[in-house]
DNA sequence: CCACCATTCGTAAACGTTTACGGAGTGCGT
DNA sequence: ACGCACTCCGTAAACGTTTACGAATGGTGG
């Protein structure tokens, strides 16, 4: 609508200055600006981001891909917008805006990156549910654009990534199990190629190993991270001969889908099994019984992706000096109800409790 | 990188040729024309955004508005993926882009989308939480930006929406539970200003009428769209003296919340209190009971959504001609075992059966 | 041979903004 | 009175693309 070119016509001045004015260069007398400010809030003034990206060759705007792939949806869940709200607390610092680029399905993601990083409508990448080997990372390298990775992958060897510590948690969880007797392990894992997936069993393994557990692959169910794979994974449980004594989920909401399955069968989670979830605990808790799990602020994850975003592009890097390339995130583990079972002293009742609010019963 | 003029000099024409080419215009020469294609391929050209945009006024890009403001993400779930990959398909029709704006949660929603609509980044727009009365609705219709709202508005008078049949939930959901016996329904409404649990509690008090039940505002329950909201809507509904014998919920994750409090109460959902959520039947089938649930197709929705803003926007409403402004998105019944109770006949065994996948038991 | 049309292409302006450059005015020291 | 520095501002080019306009060419009918 209107233009830096009415605003100058109607203050009577050049539209330079009235760029220089509202851009706060310094060569501009302190009153006109006074005017020049005055005279755009008026007339509702926003700069044409056209015209300007056009010019400085930046639009002073972030992408964040994320795919809406079938499984990626499954667990997608509220987890980006969590994420995303940390972001913008720091990019709001530099006036950057976020959009979120969601890959359209039938598009191969190599390809609509390809797209969206010519067409210039961002000046860095945020990109997530990396692959093992990634193409986008290579496309982003060559075509000079900053980005960091939510995941790690083996194509990321010189870029900035933020994971999660799936190797941390893995050897907690199992840990806890040991230590509660338990011997006969079994994990979710995902049937994609997607690489947390990888990074996930190597930390199952290795926590295995630590103790002297032989690796059975039968042990490992591979399924959607939903509520169906949660089904699907404890009806596979139940079908094997050697039935393991507790299970670690890679997605917390595959716990309604398992605990469903279990009940079914007259096996009681958290009694007749063991179970310890990932990633959200304020919804795990609700369950019944409440699922132990590992969790982390979605929010400050964000913040610290945004802040190594900043680190590698020139133009911001001056306000991240200390900022790293690679972080592992850490999880915080939440006790829950459902690890409760303890193998050496068998079926133990389990009686529905109160829940408690930090440490208080809960109140309203 | 590679600009049109680089193209044009390659192949020794001019850049407007090269122009006419890419953009399938009639006047130029087949054969020029797979030159030109075959050296924009080769060279991995892509047009630049910020150019043609300003040139022509229009970014071929569409904004799907999203509030990540807390009780938003509480809720918002996989919901806005689900409908993303609807719209994108409409839109993949049209060369157009999808792109997620989500407000900043310390951000006015008026202010950002004014900031966004002014900034041109957007040719038309989608907003959804649409409040009760909307200025964005007032905003957009100024600025002459086509818009489809998410849900009705009382200021979306003359503006197209799309928006859920709450009213006709919230009516068979009463139909089905007054043909078992309830009497005394209870409801859960969301707190805040967001129209749709307006709308909602108009079904419910209509439906209510239409069967001489007397309105009780007692049995509202106000809580957050959340797990959280769950549990405090049954920890509610438990002190009440009279207590209901059914409750519909309007998401369909609060029955987790809601079963955990009612068990610890030694209160069986399904059992001794009937229970109808609203959204997603997907998840809701695997709880324990499983949820009976009104449930939709986000799909199709982000289809008709699609279709709808597009035949508001000039340069495609010929390809939409049929489709109206409003539309009331109807929602199917699916039957589980969360409302099995018959006040009539008293407490039933419930006893956890096989889920069965489309009338089958079901299979991996 | 001319008029006319169709086909194909080049030229140049335009979109809205930023910014390098230089000019005008003022003040100050010499 | 002159030079110089400083402040403030106008001019115009540039970013990459689309498109109106017209020119050039060739073909066709009279």
């Amino acid at each position: 609508m209107t233009g830096i070119r009415e605003l100058a016509e109607q203050l009577d001045i050049s539209i330079g200055t009235v760029s220089r004015a509202l851009n706060g260069k310094s060569d501009v007398n302190e009153e006109t600006r006074r005017r020049v400010l005055a005279a755009a809030e008026e007339l509702g003034y926003v700069a044409n981001q056209s015209g300007r990206s056009l010019r400085q060759g930046e639009t002073k705007v972030i992408g964040l891909m994320i795919e809406s792939s079938t499984e990626a949806v499954e667990n997608a869940d509220n987890f980006f917008l969590g994420v995303t709200s940390g972001l913008q607390s720091v990019f709001a610092r530099h006036k950057l805006d976020l959009i979120m680029l969601p890959c359209p399905s039938d598009e191969d993601p190599h390809e609509y990156l390809k797209r969206m990083v010519a067409r210039r409508i961002v000046d860095a990448m945020i990109i997530s549910e990396t692959q093992r080997i990634d193409r986008r990372i290579d496309l982003l390298a060559r075509a000079k654009i900053p980005f960091v990775a939510l995941g790690r992958s083996l194509s990321a060897s010189h870029s900035a990534w933020i994971d999660l510590d799936f190797e941390g948690v893995a050897n907690r969880a199992i840990e806890r199990l040991i230590a509660r007797g338990h011997r006969r392990i079994a994990i979710t894992a995902p049937s994609s190629e997607v690489n947390l997936g990888y990074v996930f069993l190597d930390g199952y393994r290795r926590a295995l190993e630590r103790h002297d557990i032989p690796f059975d692959p039968a042990l490992v169910i591979r399924v959607k991270s939903s509520e169906q794979g949660g089904y699907q994974a404890a009806h596979e449980l139940l079908l094997l001969e050697e039935r393991p004594t507790a299970v670690i989920l890679i997605y917390e909401l595959m716990a309604i889908g398992l605990y469903r399955r279990l009940m079914e069968s007259g096996v009681m989670p958290g009694r007749d099994l063991a179970v310890i979830g990932f990633r959200d605990a304020p919804r795990a808790r609700f369950l019944q019984p409440s699922l132990s799990c590992f969790r982390m602020s979605l929010y400050d994850l964000g913040v610290e992706l945004g802040r190594t975003l900043l680190a590698n592009m020139p133009a911001y890097q001056d306000f991240y000096p200390g900022d790293g390339r690679n972080i592992i995130w850490p999880l915080e583990l939440i006790v829950g109800e459902s690890d409760l079972f303890d193998p050496r002293i068998g079926e133990k009742q389990f009686e529905p409790q109160r829940l408690s609010f930090d440490n208080r019963t809960v109140e309203f």
